[in-house]
DNA sequence: ACTATATATGAATACATGTTCACATGATCA
DNA sequence: TGATCATGTGAACATGTATTCATATATAGT
């Protein structure tokens, strides 16, 4: 999906030359693999969005069940249910069932550092 | 954009009832604000797209020419350009102009250790 | 077995977002 | 002034994503 210039080094790209090549030399050593930025990229979008946030944070004190949150967010049990599902997936947070009533509760001790950290910054 | 259920209190959401109350009023008080909310993940939404993330993290070390960055990215500059407004308007970033060239730099000392902290997540 | 309740999930929809294309702007130099 | 280079930006397009609706699953009680 990436597009190369490829006329033979990399002297040439966005068909435009490169101004500072040291500079481009060091950032390009620096950067870790697509792979891992595009991991990094992933971990935020789960952030990204403030029902997924609310969830979390409801999550701060106590463990929880889905008609719980519904009622905490104001929003419809499958909406929650589908971002749960998310949240699953990425083993922010994890779940047990008590007979009908399934209660999720966080399963990443950095979640509220990570929020906690973002809100500051917000909050300035 | 947000809808409620409005019959009398809050006991019924999503045509459903709330089986802790105690926790689902802790869970109330403690949230903040939509509008904090709603900062919060859109500061996470501008980390969550790794385009961005590498021109972050191109800056780690010095300020840099978009042409440069588009050879660091392998990008065309256009695109560049557009990520760039986005993380200028959120203050992410600064830059100052050299003739034809405009430089750009990190404006929030929290950047990098907001991604590091996302790597170390993500590397385990 | 039947009903009711709590939760999960696929499909449809509406909306947000990243990239590209074409072109505009702003600056330097001849 | 005209040409060229670096960068910015609006519109089009494609893709991603959050919510809703309808329905499925799972458990408990009768």
């Amino acid at each position: 999906m990436n597009k190369k210039a490829g006329k033979g080094k990399n002297a040439e790209v966005c068909s435009r030359s490169i101004i500072h090549v040291d500079i481009v030399r060091r950032a390009e050593k620096s950067l870790p693999s697509h792979e891992i930025l595009f991991d990094v990229a992933d971990f935020f979008k789960i952030f990204g969005d403030s029902t997924r946030i609310k969830i979390l944070w409801s999550l701060f004190f106590s463990e929880m069940c889905v008609c719980d949150m519904c009622a905490v967010l104001r929003m419809e049990q499958s909406a929650v249910s589908h971002q749960l599902r998310i949240l699953k997936q990425s083993r922010l947070v994890k779940y047990r069932r008590d007979g009908k009533v399934v209660y999720y509760s966080l399963d990443d001790d950095h979640v509220k550092a990570i929020i906690n950290q973002a809100l500051e910054h917000v909050k300035e």
